[in-house]
DNA sequence: CCTGTTCCATACAGACTGTATGTTAGAAGA
DNA sequence: TCTTCTAACATACAGTCTGTATGGAACAGG
């Protein structure tokens, strides 16, 4: 069951470096798509900034798309990770009825959306690399499974009157999105944010089943 | 101030070919960028199907992102003279008050989005290809101007509550674009329909003034 | 010690974009 | 009418980028 010492360090040793190496790549091309976009940013200039060649880049992703796949999938863990965070935060903090508690989470979602990776590669870039099945699958996977639980509570507690799951969560995701890009192109950040999320309040108010 | 006859019939037959030209080549961009995406049509393609050369392309235009700006340009108008119209003949003839108007308003505009150049080349590639701000003063001139001044309006005349125009208008764009997407994909599109409009007129009964 | 595999570097071929140059048809003036 | 000038293309070329094929070095296993 164990091997030998010194092979199974070496073994780690070995593994550990091939790992560093694609992680040096998508850490490199997370940063310049982000900066330059996609067909702005060549295979050259990622694999100069991770120090490696474009061998390395082509032995471990069949090809630039598949890279940018990676990097995106990691954005997007990241921002899952992130709201799964605030949202234990909160609910640990404040006790409110659970339709006050849908609507805060809602507006630190519209928070953690302002992220110039996550804006630039997820909602940008990744619908037109990737074309929408892909680009839909991997947001699938990540961050729409958050969203549609917590409004499929929402529902059987009966906060928000009943609705289809999947187009509700899709057009809630879009509209927060939208938000966040909305405020982050504006000159004054602040009220834009402030604007932004008086009127995603009042769009939620329709969902809420006393109508309050 | 009118110029001979002959002279004035071969300019017009003579400007007329050039525009004849830069139509095709733009009829022809449009067609393969809806199918393919931007990236993956050629120059060479478009031009084939135009039945010209690239240097007519490069003669019209200043590189290939300049063709996709009319390309979108031209779409974006497309879906903005089909709205106006759809717009004036049901102000003929439903007769309601302004909030059952403006809601039914939104639903047409839902199923106006439901095309297949508008969403792959305005929705999809617009925003990676131009770049945000491009994108965005593209989309200002032809299309937000209309559903801007359609919530001006409806605010003075108390049917919504007040509520700043600038983000509202992005946001409710983008719901109906996420919306329309949803139903694209969708392998049942009528249940797909019905669902998607059901949500957002849960959605917009948060703007009404009387919460109804 | 020998062999196979993993991991990566280098070299090469194909495609594509943009530009520079050539060419033709029509407009304009004398 | 003749010349000239320019718009509207066509063609040829150069640079860049992607993906692949080849080669080698390190390491694990027998």
């Amino acid at each position: 069951m164990t091997a030998p010492r010194s092979t199974r360090s070496s073994r780690n040793r070995r593994a550990e470096h091939t790992a560093d190496t694609r992680r040096a790549l998508v850490r490199a091309a997370r940063t310049l798509f982000a900066e330059r976009g996609y067909t702005a940013t060549g295979t050259e200039d990622i694999v100069a900034a991770a120090q490696v060649t474009r061998g390395a880049l082509y032995h471990h992703f069949k090809d630039k798309a598949d890279l940018f796949r990676a990097v995106m999938g990691e954005c997007a863990q990241d921002m899952a990770e992130r709201l799964v965070e605030q949202e234990t935060a909160r609910a640990e903090s404040e006790s409110g009825d659970a339709w006050t508690l849908l609507r805060h989470g809602f507006q630190s979602f519209l928070d953690a959306c302002n992220d110039p990776d996550f804006q630039r590669i997820v909602l940008v870039e990744g619908p037109a690399v990737l074309g929408h099945s892909a680009w839909d699958a991997l947001v699938e996977e990540h961050g729409y499974v958050l969203l549609a639980e917590e409004l499929a509570r929402a529902i059987d507690e009966g906060s928000i009157s009943p609705m289809p799951i999947g187009p509700l969560t899709r057009m809630l995701a879009a509209l927060i999105s939208e938000a966040s890009l909305y405020i982050a192109r504006a000159e004054d950040h602040e009220t834009a944010r402030k604007e932004a999320g008086e009127v995603l309040e009042r769009l939620l108010t329709g969902l809420s089943r006393t109508g309050a």
